[in-house]
DNA sequence: CTAATGACCTTACAAAGTAAGGCTTAAGAG
DNA sequence: CTCTTAAGCCTTACTTTGTAAGGTCATTAG
C-alpha cells in the first residue's frame, strides 16, 4: 500500500519515454516519423515470429516485442487480448505459408509435397517451430490445415480405418523430423554438461561412428529416406486392400 | 531505494510462517514430525516430476515444488543450482526407466523393444514428455542412451550412412508419435477457439470421418503400424546391402 | 467547439527465477 | 558441558514476466 516505486527507476522511465517519442511531443520536431508506423495484428504477429525465430520462444516477451515495434508492452493488449492469442496468431502465419499442391496430382505427389513445404515452413521458423510441434492444432485454422492433409489420404481410395492409421504415422514423422531439425536453434533450458568431444570419443564410440552423418548437410536426405519409406508402405497397403476388395465382389 | 514491502503482505508471511512450521518452534510440541522428510535431491527431483506430470510444465514452479516438500522455495538451490538443473535431473529420471533388451536378442526385438519401452515412458510422464521431446540430449545420460539404441543399429550389419539414416528416421518417428500422444495432457498456451463439434462436423468432414480412430483406443495399434512399417524398410535395406556386398566380393 | 472514439501509454501488481545473506541445529573439538 | 562450525533451510529483495485498470491525446463526428 505504500511507497513503491524507487525514485531512481521511474526517472529512468521518465527519461526514456522522453527519449524514444520526442517526435511525438511538440519540442523539437527535429526527425519526424523515424519509425513510427502504426501497429496492427498483422504487423505484430510478424515482427513477434521473427523475433522468435531469432532469439527463440523465451527471447519472446511483449516487453521486447513492444521494443522491437517501438512502442509500449501493453499497445499491444489493443490488438490481442493476451499472449496466447498472438502466439495463435503466429501460429496461423505459418500455417498459411503451407500451400497444397493441386488435386489433380497423384496422391503420392500430393503427399511428398505436404511432407516437403511443412518442412520447408518449419526450417524458415526453426525459433518457433518448436511451440508449434507442441501446439494442439484445434483451432480453426489448424483443423482446416489437417482437414487439407486428409483430403490426400481420402484420395488413396483406401477405408476409413486404414486412412486415418496413415496419416497419423504420416504426421508423426513430420512432426518427430522436423522438430529434431529445428532444436539445435531453439535453445531450450538445459544447463547439463555439454558433454566435450573428447569425453564423447571415448565414451560413446557409437555415436562418433555415425557422427559424420548428423550434419546439416545430411538432413534433407534422411528426412526423404523416412519419407519415401512411409510413402512405399502406404502404396503397398493401398494396392494390397483394393486387390482384396476386387477379389470378394468378382 | 526506498520502503519496499506493504506491511500487510510482510505480516500476511509471518503468519504463514509460525501457522506453517510450528513443530520447530519449541513451543506446543504437538505433532512432532508432521511431514518433514529431510530434502535430498532425488527426491526433490521425483517430486518435481510428479508434479509436471500432474499439472503440466507450467504448473511446476520452484515455490510450487516447495510447496509440496513442506519447505521454502530456495531451500531447492541448496541442492540444483537452478532451475535447468533440476529439468535436468527429471530428464534422467525418465530416461533411466529405459532398460533395454539384451544384445542377444535379434536386432528387430531389440528395436521394437526400444521404441515400445520409450512410448511408455513417455506415456507415464504425460505432462513432462513435451518438454524432453524439445530437450537437447547432448548431456552425459542423453547420449549415454543414444550410444545404446546406436548399438541396435549397429547389430543389423549396415554400413555407417545407411545405420544413420534408418537411425534418425525411427528417432524421428518415436518422438513425434509420443509427443502427439502426450499433447493432450500438458495444456500448453493456446488460447485460440475450440472449434465446437457443430462446426467442425461441417466445416471439416474429413476429420470427422476418421475421427472416431483418433481415440487413445487406437494408440498403440498405430504406433504399432508406423513402427513395423520403418522396421520392415530397414530389414529390406539392409538384405539389399548384404547381397550387394555378396556379389561385389565373390 | 465539443464530445466521443480509437490508439497508445502509465502505473501497479502477482508470480516466476534467483542473488545475498541470515538463522538453526546438530556434530564434533576443547 | 560449552564453543565452534558448517550443513541445511529460510527471509528478503531484485528482476522479468504477463496483464488488470485506467489515463492521455489526437482525430473525427456532431
Amino acid at each position: 500500500m505504500a511507497c513503491r516505486l524507487t525514485l531512481s527507476s521511474s526517472r529512468r522511465k521518465w527519461a526514456g519515454r522522453s527519449a524514444s517519442n520526442g517526435q511525438n511531443v511538440s519540442t523539437t520536431p527535429v526527425e519526424k516519423k523515424v519509425k513510427r508506423q502504426p501497429l496492427n495484428p498483422e504487423r505484430i504477429a510478424a515482427v513477434a515470429l521473427a523475433l522468435a525465430d531469432k532469439n527463440g520462444l523465451d527471447g519472446l516477451s511483449f516487453r521486447n516485442l513492444a521494443k522491437a515495434l517501438g512502442c509500449e508492452a501493453m499497445s499491444l493488449y489493443h490488438y490481442y487480448p493476451s499472449k496466447a492469442h498472438l502466439l495463435d496468431a503466429m501460429v496461423v502465419i505459418c500455417l498459411d505459408e503451407l500451400v497444397f499442391a493441386p488435386a489433380s496430382q497423384h496422391w503420392t505427389e500430393r503427399m511428398r509435397h505436404v511432407a516437403w513445404i511443412y518442412r520447408a515452413m518449419a526450417l524458415r521458423h526453426p525459433g518457433f517451430f518448436p511451440f508449434m510441434a507442441v501446439y494442439r492444432m484445434n483451432s480453426m485454422r489448424g483443423l482446416a490445415v489437417l482437414n487439407e492433409v486428409l483430403k490426400v489420404f481420402e484420395a488413396t481410395g483406401s477405408d476409413v480405418e486404414m486412412r486415418a492409421t496413415h496419416f497419423r504415422t504420416f504426421g508423426y514423422y513430420l512432426a518427430g523430423a522436423c522438430l529434431d531439425e529445428t532444436i539445435g536453434y531453439a535453445k531450450g533450458p538445459s544447463a547439463a554438461e555439454p558433454v566435450s568431444g573428447d569425453i564423447a570419443a571415448r565414451e560413446f564410440p557409437s555415436i562418433m561412428t555415425v557422427g559424420k552423418f548428423f550434419g546439416a548437410a545430411h538432413h534433407a536426405r534422411i528426412f526423404g529416406a523416412g519419407l519415401e519409406t512411409l510413402i512405399g508402405q502406404i502404396e503397398r497397403d493401398v494396392d494390397l486392400q483394393k486387390s482384396h476388395a476386387k477379389s470378394a465382389t468378382p
